[in-house]
RNA sequence: UCCUCAGUAGCUCAAUGGUAGAGCAAUCGGCUGUUAACCGAUAGGCUGUAGGUUCGAGCCCUACCUGGGGAGCCA
């Protein structure tokens, strides 16, 4: 007999099917056991019942614990009282890998512990609702940049120096030379772009910093598109129109996951564009009024950008930065030399940055004297100085940090329940 | 690097400086419709480590270790 998967129990009422997967969980009474049996597409219930197997058979229970994995055969029936509406009434059973003291309960755990059993902590309820968010969120910004004629180039992980000089990098012995693990794809979107015209990298990247905040990992994924001849306002536009897509498409398709997480699915529903538009200075205005001691040229601290996101129902850009608190590569506004064109999208309801993005210098002789501005050595960037020597043309994108915006769209408190196997600062098993 | 909180049974947590306990999990038993099922029983401990104070320390003090939360840092 052909394995069905769960979900497709309802198209099998009164058939007998074959049904393989996990014991979720499992209450008994003394001539009935009642299985929930999970196989990654739903869950149902399966009972097994003294009177309708084999003595054999019904023994097998003692054999069933929590996570045991098993294969059964057995009568679909409508069931009211069954989660998912439909039960099994098991004829035949078969345990193919016990799971004797699987450690993780069905009552509360600790942080410490959920995180060292991370590995089987992946399998609860919240868990995978949360990977099936992160995935559609991972699909649905793909797919809503490549039906705009983006192609996805990805960027090296292995990088030759600091991109950026600030940044703590993670080095590692690459042969008889030092490499880093790559902080941003960005330096090598913009060489792609100028073979594409409209780019995308999507992959990992590192970051050495000591941050311990719920909001940082050292190992984390970035979505970064990349546009030749796009202005400030056609990238923030961008920014906008590709977070909508991205919720739009959680709300259709994993709504029941958000129910899950208990997330309040009528504040992302009410979410339209377009997106307050506050300038630094503006912000800073604001702040002081608030009685943030904060000055023009310094940046936001986590308080600083929660205040300015609890202002909204929505996300909000925060552009124009000080030049001098900005990233060597960003271009200066033409209106006000004083001004970077960057810009940071936080996240509403106190989550903050999810995106950054801005326009790039293309200017030969500015960049280089940015890069000296920055105490960067020209040679290590000589590539990139040429991508301004050849046919350099006006371009800017954005970096979207998929864990935040995981974090934010599933409302969970940590961004380390956003990736699988979260890499922190006192944390690499498993 | 700094601030702060916490380490007690497999897990979640109790325990005025005076005999270390409960719930869940485990094991055994009971129950033919359960919904984190329920009921009864059994077993489970070098209280993170090392010192110190005290007649007596899980509890007070010091250092260290391991984590949590936050700050700094963070296109």
């Amino acid at each position: 007999m052909e394995r069905i998967w769960i979900e497709e129990l309802d198209k099998h009422d009164g058939q007998k099917v074959k049904v393989a997967g996990w014991v979720f969980n499992k209450r008994s009474g003394g001539k009935i056991k009642f299985l929930l049996l999970r196989d990654g597409s739903g869950v149902c219930q399966a009972i097994l019942s003294k009177f309708d197997v084999d003595e054999e058979t019904f023994e097998k229970h003692k054999d069933i614990s929590l996570e045991a994995s098993i294969v059964i055969e057995g009568i679909v029936k409508k069931e009211e009282k069954a989660a998912g509406g439909f039960e099994i009434l098991i004829e035949n059973l078969e345990v193919i890998g016990k799971s004797e003291n699987y450690p993780i309960g069905k009552k509360e755990h600790g942080v410490e512990f959920l995180l060292d059993k991370r590995h089987l902590w992946l399998r609860s309820t919240k868990q995978r609702a949360i990977m099936k968010i992160r995935h559609e969120i991972i699909k649905a910004s793909r797919d809503f940049l490549n039906n705009l004629g983006f192609i996805n180039v990805d960027s090296p992980i292995f990088t030759p120096s600091a991109c950026e000089g600030t940044t703590t990098l993670f080095e590692v012995d690459y042969f008889d030379e030092k490499a880093y693990l790559s902080q941003s794809g960005q330096l090598y979107n913009e060489a792609s772009v100028m073979a594409h015209g409209r780019v995308y990298c999507f992959g990992p990247v590192f970051r050495a910093e000591k941050s311990k905040t719920r909001r940082h990992l050292t190992e984390f994924w970035q979505i970064e598109p990349e546009i030749a001849f796009i202005d400030f306002d056609q990238n923030m536009q961008l920014i906008e129109e590709m977070t909508l897509y991205i919720l739009k498409k959680v709300i259709e398709n994993r709504e029941n996951e958000l129910n899950i997480l208990e997330r309040d699915v009528e504040f992302l529903k009410n979410i339209k564009g377009p997106f307050p538009r506050i300038s630094y200075t503006e912000a800073i205005e604001i702040l002081k009024e608030k009685g943030h001691e904060i000055e023009w040229g310094g940046d936001f601290g986590a308080p600083d950008e929660t205040v300015l996101t609890e202002m909204f129902k929505t996300p909000i850009f925060v552009h124009r930065f000080p030049a001098k608190i900005k990233a060597f590569y960003m271009k200066n506004d033409p209106e006000n030399e004083e001004l970077a064109l960057g810009v940071d999208m936080l996240a509403p309801e106190g989550y903050g940055e999810i995106v950054g993005g801005g326009i790039r210098e293309e200017n030969l002789e500015i960049l280089k004297k940015k890069l000296k501005e920055h105490n960067l050595p020209l040679e290590s960037f000589q590539w990139f100085l040429d991508l301004r020597e050849y046919g350099t043309v006006p371009h800017g994108g954005f970096g979207m940090g998929i864990e935040r915006t995981v974090s934010w769209i599933c409302g969970i408190n940590h961004v380390r329940e956003a990736i699988p196997f979260p890499r922190t600062i006192y944390r690499l098993i498993p």
